[in-house]
DNA sequence: TTTTTGTATTATGTATGCAAAATAGGTGCT
DNA sequence: AGCACCTATTTTGCATACATAATACAAAAA
């Protein structure tokens, strides 16, 4: 009986077909951080156990592993026998996170020019215009998703997969600020040129160029999403 | 009677007598990195949950929680089915690792000249006299734990918590190597020097020369490093 | 009315129980 | 001996149960 399964399911098959249950703490993992991420969990929410543990079909031992690792991560605040809430958007950690990022994209920027290959550099260009699309159509949300993207994969340019981990988590933090940062057209529109010329800088594998650019373009991008923040804090 | 209370135990009173248990989970977290960081728990070794929760004297599930929040550190690695292992320490993440951590350094650095207050660069320059001390009896273990305070108050010094935080994270990962590194002695006087240089550079705020200081440091250290990893490798 | 205090309720922290997957060990076979 | 196959044991993943701390609330006192 073996040997006709094994005829049946050649093995190179077996582990292609092979199902792996995704660990339901990973899965509550993955859809809190979207959650908090999108807004749709408020900072300052409470984290109620029963409800989130309803919400998602799972019970309070992998939920509450989730929450542990959603701590170390930044994004809730662990209070001791009174549960987990959202963490605040400060003003202050957005500034320290951003200046952080900074100094990673710089690193990146750097690596990225001596390591990129070509097909690093075309997904990147495809992307830059998927997002060109999105920009003419004006439609905001895409434009940030194609941004994201395009971030994320000069950053997998590198070639340093901790840089990557690193950059990732640290990102999700900010990117929670970016629902409420209501870009104006002219910033959008030098934002798009910006790209522009970081695209170009990096196919050019013209690093000092690119750490510049990316400098100015992460600044530009902190000063927008402070000023949504303290406009947010004032109301 | 409210007004007698007041009168016998002071606002100021009561939060500095708060008890506060720690959660069992958090306990475990750092017993568990502490073993690992110290090498008691060795790359590749299985974390088996009824031995640890002996060995801890607690239930499975704070230490299934501590592991998940070490997996997100990256000090264990979760197999799914099959429990967590320490992860290996390979000489590209390692590579990875403090690139990431000279590019941090280079930012603290900057912001430490800038931010750093006298009350910092007097804990600095004791801390350096101490180091000097042991450095001054070959007690290798003590100076390097005089050594690692250094380093984080530097960075605490820039007044970044976000760096902060995001530094002591790879360091712990860091870490685990230099128990296999033996130091030669002239890499350890020359360390020493490049301390004092640093110190200086600190003090006078002397920024550009304080990044450069940093990075060959780390540079030289990353070397070390490297080399006891390959070395290790090998045997 | 306001504050206080005791109690009921709820939520969290931790331990334990149960099912499924993985591993170990043994048996028969080639 | 080496290997497939089956079974027993262990281990993990998840759910649930229990204990304790926090909160809500109502009654009593100031």
């Amino acid at each position: 009986m073996g040997t006709i399964e094994t005829l049946e399911i050649p093995s190179e098959a077996m582990t292609d077909r092979r199902i792996e249950r995704r660990p339901l703490h990973e899965e509550a993992i993955d859809q809190l951080r979207d959650r908090i991420v999108q807004g749709d969990l408020n900072p300052g929410a409470r984290l109620n156990e029963r409800v989130l543990c309803e919400q998602l079909g799972i019970s309070r031992t992998p939920l509450r592993e989730a929450i542990k690792v959603l701590a170390t991560e930044g994004l809730v605040e662990l209070l001791p026998n009174r549960g987990a809430i959202v963490t605040a958007l400060k003003a202050e950690t957005m500034a320290d996170t951003l200046a952080v990022m900074g100094s990673l994209e710089s690193l990146a920027g750097e690596l990225a020019c001596a390591n990129a290959n070509e097909r690093d550099l075309a997904e990147i260009r495809a992307l830059h215009f998927e997002m060109l699309a999105h920009h003419a159509r004006r439609a905001l949300a895409e434009y940030f998703r194609c941004n994201q993207l395009i971030h994320l994969k000069i950053i997998e340019a590198s070639g340093n997969a901790v840089l990557v981990n690193t950059y990732r988590q640290l990102n999700a933090n900010v990117r929670r600020a970016r629902y409420m940062a209501n870009l104006s057209q002219e910033r959008w529109d030098s934002a798009v040129r910006e790209h522009e010329e970081i695209l170009a800088a990096l196919a050019s594998r013209d690093a000092p160029r690119l750490k510049r650019l990316l400098a100015e373009h992460l600044a530009h991008k902190a000063a927008s999403v402070l000023a949504a923040l303290e406009e947010n804090a004032a109301a």
